[in-house]
DNA sequence: TAGATTGTTAATCGATTAACAATC
DNA sequence: TAGATTGTTAATCGATTAACAATC
């Protein structure tokens, strides 16, 4: 059964970067974009702006380019960014509290209506607006406003614990900053967002480019690995 | 286009997945581990584990699976993270300092060797062990210490400025979390880690949700609705 | 009209995965 | 040996992009 047959996922994942170009040519007062400079914006070329954009509908005019303004609408439909979405925080550690203080966020319709830990010092502080509650009540908050989405900013070793009481609450969306992998019901959609994850591809390339460097002198052909 | 033929893009990202199950299984005493094992840390069956790993060398023994320490340390070569790889990080707000003390990040060779920020209130102050710096040293300091990469945690209007002046500097790969695309030369690596992109594919499937959920509300199931 | 750019098709490119002989 | 799991091949699946008639 497979039941995404809607948007490609690279798709998806362009669409905001395109969003995010097209606010800005509005706010330099452009009317018209074409297809070429969104995909600038993303790095790849016109046509796949174009293919990108088929999905939603027909909105470019030939010879012109697409009306900035009246895009944006489109894109803040499909994304939902006009929605609010409401959410709860769980782990107030520095990254936790950046992201409940995030200023970018508001713009794409999250709230962060609830935060939590299980630090009993941490109880009763203030981040922005909101208060700090024990972990206990998580749950139980989930449950009675009816939250959807749930960010966790806890030690890997308790994020599985700290979803499992999410998704006990009725929460069926989660965007995961631990360092894990977490076991849920397959109607849970689960983001993972591990820094190091990301930090070790960029590794990689710093040590390559590093051997390449050395090399440079040394060796005109292009090898394999040489640490067999 | 002809770009280094390496390992493929999602190969590259799914390694250290696959290298952070591996810490936990050596961490559990466990000596061997399947390529199905592994790939349930990046849901994907044990051939595309095997697929991946077939870039690196064969370390498997058939019938056994691969030995959980001497494929860490396989990966840990590979990725670079044996290697120190110092930075600088621009923007001392909630995420920089977040980012600053992130923990995890030690663990995979990141230095961050100095902070810098334009606010002048901030100069001195002290993020860790380091102190911050006003940003009019950043390419100065980065040419000093021969720094390869550089993480922006400024504004976006601010963004591009800053890294110009660090690749002035030398800076071959920029971590970047500006919402922005940054131009930059083609030499200079750049990798984008926009939180609000993340988010808005986020708030496409949570609107999805809601509306099929609403489709199927031909349920007389006492709900209340209110809440939006 | 002449120039520009769209939406869509078809070809290409790249990534995933099932299958299986090899082998521990 | 019998069972398990590897490395690799070949088929499939999906995403990208060049090309072009349509059209503003």
């Amino acid at each position: 059964m497979s039941r995404k047959t809607g948007i490609a996922r690279p798709s998806l994942h362009r669409l905001p970067i395109y969003y995010r170009r097209l606010r800005q040519a509005i706010e330099e007062g452009v009317e018209y974009i074409s297809s070429e400079e969104l995909g600038q914006s993303a790095d790849v070329p016109g046509s796949q702006v174009r293919k990108d954009l088929s999905y939603l509908a027909e909105y470019g005019r030939p010879g012109v380019g697409y009306e900035a303004r009246s895009l944006a609408a489109l894109l803040e439909e499909f994304l939902g960014l006009v929605n609010d979405k409401e959410a709860v925080l769980v782990g107030i550690g520095n990254l936790g509290r950046a992201l409940a203080l995030y200023p970018g966020f508001r713009r794409y319709g999250l709230q962060i209506v609830a935060l939590f830990d299980n630090d009993p010092s941490k109880f009763g502080q203030l981040v922005g607006e909101r208060v700090v509650q024990p972990v206990s009540r998580l749950t139980d908050v989930v449950r009675r406003l009816n939250i959807l989405m749930g960010i966790i900013t806890v030690p890997a070793e308790a994020a599985q614990e700290v979803a499992n009481m999410m998704v006990e609450g009725g929460i069926q969306v989660i965007w995961n900053f631990a360092p894990c992998k977490l076991e849920l019901p397959e109607s849970v959609l689960v983001k993972n967002e591990d820094l190091a994850v990301e930090l070790a591809t960029l590794s990689h390339h710093i040590t390559r480019r590093k051997l390449s460097a050395q090399a440079a002198d040394a060796e005109p052909k292009a090898e394999e690995n040489g640490g067999s």
